[in-house]
DNA sequence: CACGCGATGGGACTGAGTCTCATCGCGTAG
DNA sequence: CTACGCGATGAGACTCAGTCCCATCGCGTG
């Protein structure tokens, strides 16, 4: 048995994205990844606290990248230079190679919607890191919020742009168009 | 038997209600629930979708109340002045007599994962019906996502002031000031 | 070689959520 | 007045998520 092969948690999450494709989320059950997987369905809820986390491993990264980029941020920085930062620091994570892996698992979140609902509490998670990192900066309320939100609807849209076939660019270069297209729109809506 | 009584629905809101607050979330069952309110564990489900949909009742009469207001607003108006809409009329609901109700409500969800997933999940629907109205009154993008973010944050942070004891002022009031405060705060961002 | 430690297997258990079928109460056509 | 239909309910079986406990296994260490 696989008993002891090392990567358990890689290959659970590859098996429940292969069976996810195959038969639908709602049809895979917990007990048939870690089968997949040459695992107990006990040792499946040992990595992952429920079933829809096994799509949303390495947050905790993600929020730590992105509040080191706040922290490190050169004294004079405004806000929305501090913004870029931490875009720039995300973008570590996303690169070309990633790309289609991030297709597949967007595909099946897309479809299903307590997977969005969970995709939903991540990305709150992130933008209340950024706020509070941009607190710990000096960067007072509400306007703190104000910009965590921003950046939170930047990595939105450029995580789809980045995500579209159509597109070639890099994460980063997306990101930053993005954060400046918002910002230029913040003077349009009064 | 309460069997033919009226406002199921209703009796199933307030007996859950009850039930976390003498027992907690996770050790109330669901059919704890349609017990104490006189009905059987399968006609709970037949009235809410899950156990949390109990707390979350009347999401729709919200998103028809804000996708109204913009659409209603004068031609004129800007994106902010819509917003400013659509708050008024969502205060509606949140009258004076709510307030001890949206209280122990949100006390309930505050404390528990589960149950502030799904808030934001409804209050990502509420955004989402923003930003089609606002696109439908020919606001483009990203401004009309970026109008809808705003608006939602300045709901959170007028609905965490109005559940505040120390406050005595009305949720539309609150919502304004918020609303303001936002718009101030945009121009310390770069 | 004995021991401990961490990861796993396996199985029992609770509760969420689904589904089906029988039942009940009320309104209505005849 | 009766028969019928309709909508809401009760009851129970069923699957699966998630928890828990304990035995087992492999590896390193003294």
């Amino acid at each position: 048995m696989g008993r002891w092969e090392p990567n358990a948690r890689e290959r659970l999450e590859r098996a429940a994205l292969e069976l996810f494709e195959e038969r639908g989320y709602d049809s895979t059950t917990a007990a048939g990844i870690a089968e997949r997987a040459g695992l107990a369905k006990s040792s499946f809820f040992r990595h992952f606290a429920d079933k829809r986390e096994v799509l949303f491993g390495g947050q905790e990264v993600f929020n730590r990248l992105v509040a080191d980029a706040i922290t490190g941020s050169p004294p004079e920085a405004t806000p929305i230079e501090m913004l870029g930062a931490a875009l720039d620091a995300v973008a570590v994570v996303f690169t070309d190679e990633r790309r289609a892996l991030a297709r597949r698992r967007q595909a099946i979140v897309a479809g299903h919607d307590d997977l969005r609902e969970r995709e939903l509490l991540k990305l709150a998670a992130l933008t209340g890191c950024l706020s509070d990192a941009l607190r710990g900066r000096g960067v007072p309320d509400p306007a703190a919020g104000l910009a965590a939100e921003l950046a939170g609807l930047a990595f939105r849209n450029a995580f789809a742009r980045w995500i579209d076939p159509a597109n070639d660019q890099g994460f980063a270069t997306i990101a930053r168009q993005e954060l400046k297209a918002l910002v230029a729109a913040t003077a349009t809506l009064t």
